[in-house]
DNA sequence: TGCTTGACAGAAG
DNA sequence: CCTTCTGCCAAGC
């Protein structure tokens, strides 16, 4: 019989290639954040582990990392291009400094 | 194996 | 709106 507290765990491979799908498909001049990756990838409260594989993702990948934001709109504290691709791609900020996530927030729900 | 770190989130003051 | 604090969960050491 197996251990009852078996893997509640994402196996690390799986999950990061789930995020590479998920950050693939953010259409241009819009964003999402960490948590509701984690919650799309099927790992909720998982936001932190997004940051770490966002943080290790492959330059190669041409991935637009720059769409992957905290909540609320908050840039990454080391990803310090992001502003200006994402102003590049016309995505509109508040005067906090925040992405307008009100009207930039990505809802993949509208067709798939 | 145990403690620290971190591209997070949400609530409280 | 901003700062601080707590909860979260796996990676690094």
């Amino acid at each position: 019989m197996l251990n009852a507290k078996q893997q509640i765990r994402p196996d690390y491979t799986t999950f990061r290639d789930a995020v590479y799908h998920v950050v693939a498909a953010i259409p241009r001049g819009q964003v999402a954040t960490y948590g509701q990756i984690s919650v799309w990838v099927g790992w909720p409260r998982h936001a932190r582990l997004v940051g770490h594989v966002m943080r290790r993702v492959p330059a190669e990948l041409h991935l637009p990392c720059q769409r992957v934001v905290g909540s609320g709109g908050v840039l990454s504290p080391v990803f310090l291009r992001q502003r200006e691709l994402l102003l590049a791609e016309g995505v509109t900020f508040l005067t906090n400094g925040r992405v307008d996530i009100r009207h930039c927030e990505w809802h993949p729900e509208i067709n798939v």
